[in-house]
RNA sequence: GCGCGCGUGGCGGAAUCGGUAGACGCGCCAGACUUAGGAUCUGGUUCCGCAAGGAGUGGAGGUUCGAGUCCUCCCGCGCGCACCA
């Protein structure tokens, strides 16, 4: 009854409503008035803003779970917090809400995807509404809404209309592109057909969006294309069906240009250590040298006989005694000799048929097949033979190895298996290590020819070496290597934001692709009534002929975006969600993602709280569209989130992963309709650090709805709500709200001077509150306020001034309760005072250290650092009367009888350690 | 295998700077009120012991007057990556 009370007083005034630079604030907003503004005010006058954001939700089917309510309500107690700390607070929530599910009811049911995903965003945003969170929902963005994919498509189209100028590490517009000197028109040259067709070639390889024949992950069950961080074991991420490895044309975003950003930029950011190791790992940086091998055979073409590897161990260069080339490098038929063809055309075969699934088995022993071919090692001018395995991997580096197999584990097997020679050039430091396999860092040894001696040098030393000396005989050069690859951006799917992109063909006949105008946007995807792929494998736009086929004899392009690219951006348009012209405006942009430098931080979201399953991919790729907006002049940051915390899973009762098939499922509506939204709240926060993994427990929801008991008894007449019990059962139930008002407070609550010890439990109450609250430690600010409470109820006077301040702490976490329970104060001890001070925009209340000291302090007394006695001693008692009365101390005394006090340590305040002997 | 994190009562967890281990809550035990209690309130609750006292933060060492906290090794659990040369 309360609680859907005050969430639709709230709703009616607008209360957490956020305003952007230059917007009409009602003079009459309590936040108006907190601040002192009215009428437009710009951004320099505006309080500092914070921005407070949660991941939005995929609106799935099953509604919400208790799960997302974890982190929904930390960020809200945070942003109530913020707000009464004078902050402006922005505090959106939206959906995600593209995606397979609707897609695949759709395909089953014939209705459009849009119905299930409108019908699904009601129950998210109902359920999400009945917890009470300060969400600004005249902010509320939806990923599906042609209003908001527009702007995707349009930021899609900035990112092909861009490259990458490595010169300046940074994306510009294609128009600065470069062209090498034969593409360029000659000032009196016709219009030739040929160059414009070659030109357009080159651009388009240069784009930071292109097309490319690539082998993919296809999905036959799912009918589409899966990015490589959506395979998992060979299987599909959603749904585990199998996939299988196959080219085919497809979108890329050229992300690897920004690896280097995306790993230099982590340290501007404040991220948990373990979140950025992850975004490292993926990265994946490593340094080395290409190193190219000459192949021995004369009938192979100059550049056919460069055979080029990348090393991260240049110094085992001598130590190199066979070269593995992947089974798919495009170098093998070539070097293949004749006699050995069959057999490696077999191999690359048995490999094709190999799952992915069995071809990463890391137990499974190693294969590959010799090829005939021999290659120089450059250092030692040895002939070593090329072989081809499926352990080396096309996709990375080169596709082809060096391999020492006396410094590399995997290397050293394939060597055993196959009997090739394995040779030491890498002495372990600690002598009674064996070299055969040692892959640390230790000593060169075996390593020299006539003008380079790696003999004797530390292995970082002598990679550096044998770096120069590759270098200045042209045998190799320094690099490095990502494992981060282009990401795969186009899906066969229907319930997606359609490319902004037309297919034409050349004077030639060759189909180019071009991005649409601006002003076409958005692409509305057609309307269908079958959502399946075509069935010679097209996606199922493809079946809209009359969308895809233009009157003029181009094509649209039928992939859609993957479901990443909505929430790539969906932070920017809760900063001016429903601007026509822009995706956001820039000084709104500037107003919410910057900040001002005496905060001495780097800008962006200042809090953003998600799972842990989307620290790479989400967060990735968001930060990588941010940075190429950021070098377009877009965005005016380099990096969208500033802090990040991974709130932690919540597990069943019994421990496991809360899952429909273990009945283990807790349904936030059931925990709802029997404790309400502030003791659902208060619990999802008390059980333990936001970040941890933790089960649930309904028993503890009941303790924290005893605490709530409590605060309310605190506060409210008990005497006299039995008869008002009474009287509300013979109360239409419509009316019933209206009798809140006649609710009476505690007798004992009186106007008077708190006495100190009262002073002191609030005082304490606050810091601690206050302390946790910028620690986001909720667990331990409840755990106070519940102390709080516990003795406050056994206080005969309770002074009002105290109880108030109380209700402020209290606000964030249990805002309903605390709501009634102001006004109930305002009712009773300053009923003249109208309107009620508004509690959300209240200003947060400070803690007296002075009224926390104590006049004496408990010193602990240790013998030999076992606890004996304590004792009570003034505050400033010095060292010397410290000790004193340690060594006095009662029952200390048999533990020094007969003994000698060899030392007295003595730390003020704290404790006195005697050392006998 | 590699990387990161974590091991504290019957349970969730506290101990923020190396200074009284177990705050707060659940559960349990005893009591009060009550026709009743799955409401509320009071007291107790790490283990052993009647007590004095002893033991105790995964295990073994170490540093220190003093270690849950710092260091070394080991064991266990969780997460991430996984033939990335």
């Amino acid at each position: 009854m309360i609680e859907p009370k005050w969430q639709r007083i709230w709703e009616k005034t607008g209360l957490f409503r956020a305003f952007n630079p230059g917007q009409e604030i009602p003079p009459d907003h309590p936040f108006a008035r907190r601040h002192g503004l009215s009428g437009r005010v710009e951004a320099a006058r505006l309080p500092r803003k914070y921005y407070i954001l949660d991941m939005f939700p995929y609106p799935s089917g099953a509604g919400l779970h208790v799960g997302h309510p974890e982190g929904y309500t930390a960020t809200d107690i945070l942003a109530r917090y913020r707000r009464a700390r004078g902050f402006h607070v922005l505090h959106p929530m939206g959906w995600d809400a593209f995606g397979l599910p609707a897609e695949q009811y759709a395909l089953k049911t014939r209705q459009h995807p849009r119905i299930t995903t409108e019908r699904n965003i009601a129950t998210f945003r109902r359920q999400i509404k009945s917890l009470g969170f300060s969400y600004d929902w005249t902010r509320e963005v939806d990923t599906t809404d042609p209003g908001y994919f527009r702007w995707t498509q349009w930021i899609f189209l900035q990112i092909y209309n861009a490259w990458f100028n490595p010169q300046t590490g940074k994306a510009e517009p294609i128009e600065t592109l470069p062209y090498p000197p034969d593409l360029r028109p000659s000032a009196d040259a016709n219009f030739d057909p040929e160059l414009e067709a070659r030109r357009r070639a080159w651009r388009d390889a240069h784009r930071l969006a292109y097309v490319a024949e690539a082998p993919v992950w296809w999905c036959p069950a799912l009918g589409t294309v899966l990015a490589n961080e959506e395979v998992v074991n060979g299987r599909s991420e959603i749904g585990g069906h199998p996939v299988v490895r196959r080219p085919m044309r497809q979108w890329m975003l050229r992300i690897t240009a920004y690896a280097e950003r995306l790993l230099k930029d982590l340290d501007l950011i404040d991220w948990s250590p373990s979140l950025k190791e992850m975004q490292r790992n993926w990265i994946g940086r490593s340094e080395g040298a290409e190193v190219i091998f000459p192949v021995d055979d004369p009938s192979l073409g100059p550049e056919e006989r460069r055979l080029r590897i990348f090393t991260t161990r240049p110094d085992t260069l001598f130590g190199a005694t066979y070269m593995v080339l992947a089974p798919e490098h495009p170098l093998l038929p070539r070097i293949t000799r004749p006699e050995y063809r069959a057999r490696v055309e077999a191999y690359q075969a048995e490999v094709q048929r190999k799952s992915d699934l069995e071809r990463t088995e890391l137990a499974r022993e190693k294969t590959g097949v010799f090829t005939g071919a021999y290659a120089i090692n450059p250092a030692n001018g040895r002939r070593i033979p090329i072989w081809t395995a499926d352990y080396v991997l096309m996709s990375y580096g080169t596709g082809a190895i060096m391999a020492v197999p006396a410094h590399d584990t995997r290397d050293l097997d394939f060597a055993e298996r196959f009997g090739l020679p394995i040779v030491q050039v890498v002495q372990p430091p600690d002598g009674s290590v064996p070299w055969r396999g040692f892959v640390g860092d230790g000593i060169a040894v075996n390593s020299r020819n006539d003008d380079l001696c790696l003999d004797g040098l530390s292995t970082p030393m002598a990679k550096q070496r044998v770096i120069e000396w590759l270098e200045a005989t042209g045998h190799g050069r320094r690099t490095v290597q990502y494992k981060l690859r282009d990401w795969l951006f186009s899906r066969q799917r229907y319930w997606g934001e359609p490319f902004p992109i037309i297919w034409r063909q050349d004077a030639r006949g060759e189909w180019y692709h071009e991005a649409v105008p601006e002003s076409d946007l958005p692409i509305l995807p057609p309307d269908l009534d079958d959502y399946k792929p075509t069935p010679d494998g097209q996606p199922p736009l493809a079946r809209a002929t009359h969308w895809v086929e233009l009157p003029d004899g181009s094509r649209r392009e039928t992939n859609t975006m993957p479901q990443w690219a909505g929430s790539c951006w969906y932070y920017l348009r809760y900063l001016d969600p429903n601007n026509a012209q822009r995706f956001v405006d820039p000084v709104a942009e500037r107003y919410w993602m910057g900040t001002d430098p005496a905060e001495g931080r780097t800008a962006g979201v200042d809090l953003y709280v998600g799972g842990a399953e989307h620290a790479v991919l989400h967060l990735l790729y968001a930060r990588f569209w941010h940075k190429v907006l950021y070098d377009l002049g877009h965005v005016s940051t380099p990096e969208p989130f500033h802090k990040l915390v991974n709130q932690g899973l919540i597990l069943g009762e019994d421990g496991q992963k809360m899952s429909k098939s273990r009945g283990n499922v807790v349904n936030p509506d059931e925990i709802l309709a029997q404790y309400g939204a502030d003791a659902f709240r208060l619990y999802e926060m008390f059980m333990g650090p936001l970040q941890d993994t933790k089960p649930w427990s309904t028993k503890g929801v009941e303790g924290v709805y005893r605490f709530l008991g409590r605060v309310w008894r605190l506060f409210v007449d008990e005497a006299a709500e039995v008869e008002w019990e009474q009287s509300l059962a013979l109360t239409p139930t419509v009316q019933q709200e209206s009798m809140l008002e006649q609710i009476r407070i505690h007798p004992t609550i009186r106007d008077v001077q708190p006495a100190p010890n009262q002073n002191k439990a609030l005082h304490a109450c606050i810091k601690k509150v206050t302390e946790d609250l910028e620690g986001f430690r909720f667990n331990t600010a409840i755990s106070a306020m519940m102390i709080f409470v516990n003795q406050a109820m056994d206080w005969e006077i309770r002074p009002a001034q105290t109880l108030r301040t109380f209700l402020q702490l209290l606000a964030p976490f249990a805002p309903h309760l605390a709501e009634e329970l102001w006004h109930l104060w305002y009712r009773s001890f300053a009923p003249q005072v109208q309107p009620v001070p508004c509690l959300t925009y209240e200003p947060w209340p400070d803690w007296d250290e002075n009224l926390l000291m104590e006049h004496t302090v408990e010193i602990v007394v240790q013998v030999n650092g076992r606890v004996r006695d304590v004792i009570r001693v003034p505050r400033d008692a010095d060292p010397t009367a410290l000790e004193k009365a340690a060594l006095a101390a009662e029952k200390v005394q048999p533990f020094l009888a007969g003994k000698t006090v060899r030392k007295v340590i003595v730390v003020p305040g704290k404790v006195v350690n005697i050392a006998v002997g």
